[in-house]
RNA sequence: GCCCGGAUGGUGGAAUGGUAGACACGAGGGACUUAAAAUCCCUUGGCCAUUGCGGCUGUGUGGGUUCAAGUCCCACUCCGGGUACCA
């Protein structure tokens, strides 16, 4: 009987189906762990083979965490909201739900044919109204939310107004973006509207006129982490800065925890550092310089407070609030000539004309420390959104300030000894401070991290200003003019103030459109629904949630995925917890993984979940890029010369498909019926065959290099698919995808087969098995063991394969030596594992098994062979006793007649001996 | 610019400071076969010597530490990823 991979995995995958094997429920008797995959977007491509690279990786620590005995959480859904179908629908008016559902049938039916663990009964897709239902919830208790400052953690915005009605926003605990200054009878004067207004500045989910990235393209905003260099991620359209009214996340309100609690998980230091730098913390001074002639005062952040007697002008934001009051009238027809021509400038445009530009307000600030009077300019180097949108300028030691500095023509005072300032600035933190002494502040002579110390502390006494930490992480907008999208629970009632939807009409169902366009008078596409109110006729917000609304807490749910009662309940929450292992690319390092956490947190601050990170360690897969295959064409014929001989002709290259070529050879006849035009190639073939040229490519449709999963489990089985992405090397790495040495998986699985047949006979004995098969069968489970803990699967494979190959050599066919081999190999090779457990007589699913344990014993060696090293050189090799000293073996070393040959007569000066390796004898 | 990674045969990749190149692909040779496929065996970093068992060299470059360095330290080159007027 041949290894027969196309019915043992059918026959298997249709027994794990109808015994519900997958099954996962609370088993308080059992250790729990928690392995999730990030769910995929399905698209209308289906899935390529570099998608199940994590999946397989995550599927095999889930079956030997089994195999150990844990109750494991291995789930699977869809982020099934997303502009490609929405864009689809656009261009089909295919109604987005029905692509979606298409497209996950399909992936689920291609996961299938893979054989993972996924307990499907769990499954979530974003878009359905039962699992929305939980996104909407979470929006309106931020949106009833504020952050305090002083317990740190979310509060009900109830206390919030109860301190305003004692203290009014005098010393608020509350974290905001725009501070406002009231007295405790100031608010109780205010109107509802008015009251609405403030505490809209506090809210977690709130409304907020920002900055925002605006694709007019797609016709949406966008999230910081959705653009990258001045274009959307998705369909590479130009991205400009647009000031607008949007739901935003409070997301910075957490910025110190989202920092703080990094030290807590189990992520690599390079997805951690990405964060932090994402976070960006920085530690400064804020400091007030007064407006000469004007009760006016600039509030700068600094984090080099000791350079102030360098600063020689002060620049704005040209959206800065301060520009208003600096600009003197002779100035203001040259500052609004610079404001309009900034604000006709993309973000794109800002960030590829790196020329200074600016313009000067015509008033002076006063430095605080000297008393000396600056001029004020105002430049869109200058970010309103950073700090207070407005600096103290240090030519001689930040390169932007001296741009401008030598643009127009204002003093460089440098202030570190030995810094040379005549070319560029000295941006370094280091050196000993010069020309920064005054009556009220002595710096000279001190190391500029003592001089920033002392500034510090100065300006405190001195009342200028005070030590202030800053975070470029920004609130999350929330906000997406698009139809395929979570609505909002939120209402505009009278007047116009949002309002929150009562809890109990939970889920707000996502309208039917004619369309998918926005409307005539541009509002998003909500606004085409018929009768989208409140049932007392109130409008309902026409904006959706983005993408990562949905994605920001599925692995919740996924713990208790059909309560109807809460996102999870206490019990599904108190038993998973939180994610052991999570798996995937690490694309999502400033976007989902920082919004998730956010998200996490603020659950967790009212107690809804009980960890406060919501994935311990985390795993990034690397990416599987495309091999793509070329053919040469030889210019202005129909011939094509094979990748050795194409030199000696003058030819084009052209991509071809590669799934008509195999170990770079080119099928031929697939090849002349793969298009029209080359039904009659002809070829000038090496050694009778076509090779075809190759590069790394990404893999896409254009370049033909794409590879379907399912055509390789169609030719080799979803157990040779498994090991060879495991084999091609670590899970982290990225890696070209290469069909040329999957024969060797293939054949591994098929040595394997034969450890247990011969022909069509069942050759497994119950006789003892030799000591040596016991020694590599218990090498194996130690080595598969250690590598699987390790997430070192490429030489786990390995392993098997060694092993397999002596136990072939030693005709080994003992059940003692076979059975904990087919335990170890089930996590990479299910099927096959299954088939062969259940040849040996169980009655059971391999996934029931024990994981086997390393005997030791079978490990210890007699004899112990050492190599002797003479003149860094292997010489000859010993063999002693285990358990020899090693004096003795220095003896033993010295005594071989190797040693008198190699030494030639010299006296050893020094002998090391490495225990049971090597003697080195130095001469 | 800044912050992270990385560089090992023809290829993918192995190597707790201890005989570099595990394992696999590819290539070459052989066995079995009328033949092919499949399977099995041998060789395979480079150079030299192959009627001898061997010698030399070798992990991006240049230094250093060590009895011993792919591995640790310093300087540099190149490649990949992230990020950027963040004061």
């Amino acid at each position: 009987m041949d290894y027969n991979y196309r019915e043992i995995e059918q026959r298997w995958q249709a027994y794990w189906r109808s015994h519900h094997t997958y099954r996962t429920s609370i088993d308080p008797s059992r250790p729990k762990y928690y392995v999730l995959d990030m769910f995929p977007y399905p698209s209308g491509a289906g899935l390529h083979v570099g998608h199940p690279l994590g999946y397989i990786a995550s599927d095999i620590y889930s079956r030997y965490k089994r195999l150990q005995g844990f109750n494991v959480l291995h789930p699977m859904g869809y982020d099934a909201y997303g502009l490609p179908a929405e864009q689809y629908a656009i261009q089909t008016g295919q109604h987005p739900e029905v692509t979606t559902t298409q497209n996950i049938a399909r992936y689920r039916e291609q996961l299938d044919k893979i054989g993972f663990c996924y307990d499907w009964e769990r499954e979530v897709r974003t878009c359905d109204p039962a699992y929305y239902k939980w996104t909407q919830w979470a929006f309106l208790k931020m949106f009833k939310s504020y952050y305090d400052t002083v317990q740190d953690k979310a509060r009900p915005i109830e206390e919030l107004v109860a301190y305003f009605e004692a203290h009014g926003s005098q010393d608020c605990p509350a974290h905001t973006s725009t501070p406002q200054e009231f007295t405790a009878e100031q608010w109780r004067a205010m109107s509802k509207c008015e009251k609405n207004d403030v505490l809209m500045n506090y809210r977690i989910a709130y409304r907020g006129n920002t900055m925002v990235n605006w694709c007019a393209k797609l016709g949406t905003v966008l999230a910081n982490d959705e653009v990258s260099e001045g274009v959307s991620i998705r369909g590479g359209y130009p991205v400009e800065q647009k000031m607008m009214s949007q739901w935003c996340l409070r997301v910075s309100a957490y910025a110190p925890r989202l920092l703080r609690d990094l030290d807590t998980i189990a992520w690599s230091e390079s997805i951690k550092e990405t964060q932090r730098n994402w976070i960006g913390y920085s530690e400064g001074a804020e400091m007030t310089f007064p407006v000469a002639g004007s009760d006016a005062e600039l509030l700068i952040f600094t984090t080099r407070a000791d350079t102030i007697f360098g600063v020689t002008f002060m620049v704005l934001a040209p959206e800065s609030d301060y520009v208003d009051v600096v600009t003197t009238p002779a100035q203001r027809a040259a500052v609004e000539a610079y404001l309009d021509e900034v604000k006709h400038k993309t973000e794109r445009e800002r960030m590829i004309d790196k020329r200074v530009s600016g313009v000067f307000s015509g008033s002076y600030a006063i430095n605080p420390v000297t008393g000396k009077e600056i001029p004020i300019y105002i430049s869109d180097y200058v970010l309103a959104g950073y700090g207070t949108g407005a600096i103290m300028a240090v030519p001689a030691h930040d390169s932007r300030d001296y741009a401008f500095a030598r643009h127009f023509d204002l003093p460089i005072i440098p202030l570190i000894e030995g810094a040379d300032v005549s070319q560029e600035s000295f941006d370094a933190k280091e050196g000993i401070m010069m020309n920064s002494s005054n009556e009220r502040l002595q710096l000279n002579g001190l190391q500029v991290k003592e001089a920033i110390a002392r500034t510090k502390e100065y300006i405190a006494e001195a009342g200028i200003g005070h030590v202030k930490v800053n975070y470029r992480l920004r609130d999350a907008i929330f906000s997406r003019q698009r139809y395929w999208g979570e609505p909002f629970p939120i209402y505009y009632d009278e007047d116009g103030q949002p309002q929150p939807l009562d809890e109990n009409l939970l889920p707000l169902q996502l309208p039917e459109v004619d369309k998918f366009l926005p409307t005539e008078d541009g509002e998003p596409p909500l606004g085409r629904a018929q009768n989208w109110t409140t049932a007392d006729g109130h409008p309902l917000e026409l904006c959706t949630m983005p993408g990562f609304a949905g994605s920001s807490a599925y692995y919740l749910r996924y713990m208790d995925p059909r309560n109807d009662e809460a996102l999870v309940s206490r019990e599904a929450n108190e038993y998973w917890r939180q994610v052991d292992l999570y798996v995937g690319g690490t694309e999502h390092a400033t976007g989902h993984l920082i919004y998730s956490r956010f998200w996490n947190k603020f659950l967790y601050d009212y107690c809804y979940v009980c960890e406060a990170e919501p994935f311990k360690k985390l795993i990034n897969q690397g990416m599987i890029q495309g091999r793509s295959n070329f053919v040469y064409r030889i210019k202005d014929t129909n011939t094509f010369v094979s990748y050795n001989l194409k030199d000696k002709y003058d030819v084009t290259p052209i991509h071809v498909d590669v799934n008509i070529v195999s170990a770079d050879a080119l099928d031929l006849d697939k090849f002349r019926a793969w298009r029209p035009e080359f039904a009659t190639a002809e070829f000038i073939l090496e050694n009778g065959k076509y090779i075809c040229g190759w590069a790394i490519e990404k893999m896409s449709k254009s370049m033909f290099n794409v590879v379907n999963p399912d055509d390789i489990v169609e030719r080799y089985g979803a157990d040779t698919l498994r090991l060879y992405e495991m084999f091609l090397g670590p899970v982290e790495a990225s890696k070209p995808w290469d069909t040329n040495g999957i024969d060797g998986v293939n054949r591994f699985l098929k040595r394997l087969w034969a450890l247990f047949y011969s022909r069509d006979e069942f050759v497994v004995s119950d006789d003892k098995a030799s000591a040596d098969a016991l020694k590599s069968a218990h090498k194996l489970i130690k080595k598969v063991t250690a590598d699987i803990e390790a997430f070192s699967y490429n030489t786990s494979v390995a392993a098997f394969m060694i092993c397999v190959n002596e136990l072939t050599t030693l005709k080994c066919h003992n059940r003692e030596v076979l059975e904990p081999i087919v335990v170890l190999i089930a996590p990479f090779a299910p099927h096959i594992a299954e088939e062969l457990w259940h040849a040996l007589g169980h009655d059971t699913t391999v996934c029931d098994a024990q994981w086997p344990v390393c005997n030791e014993d079978y490990l210890v060696e007699s004899t112990v062979k050492y190599t002797v090293m003479i003149k860094g050189r292997p010489r000859y090799n010993i063999e002693v006793p285990a358990d020899t000293p090693s004096d003795q073996v220095q003896a033993i070393a010295l005594a071989h007649e190797g040693a008198a040959k190699w030494l030639e007569g010299n006296a050893p000066k020094k002998v090391i001996v490495v225990p049971n390796k090597l003697v080195n004898i130095v001469i």
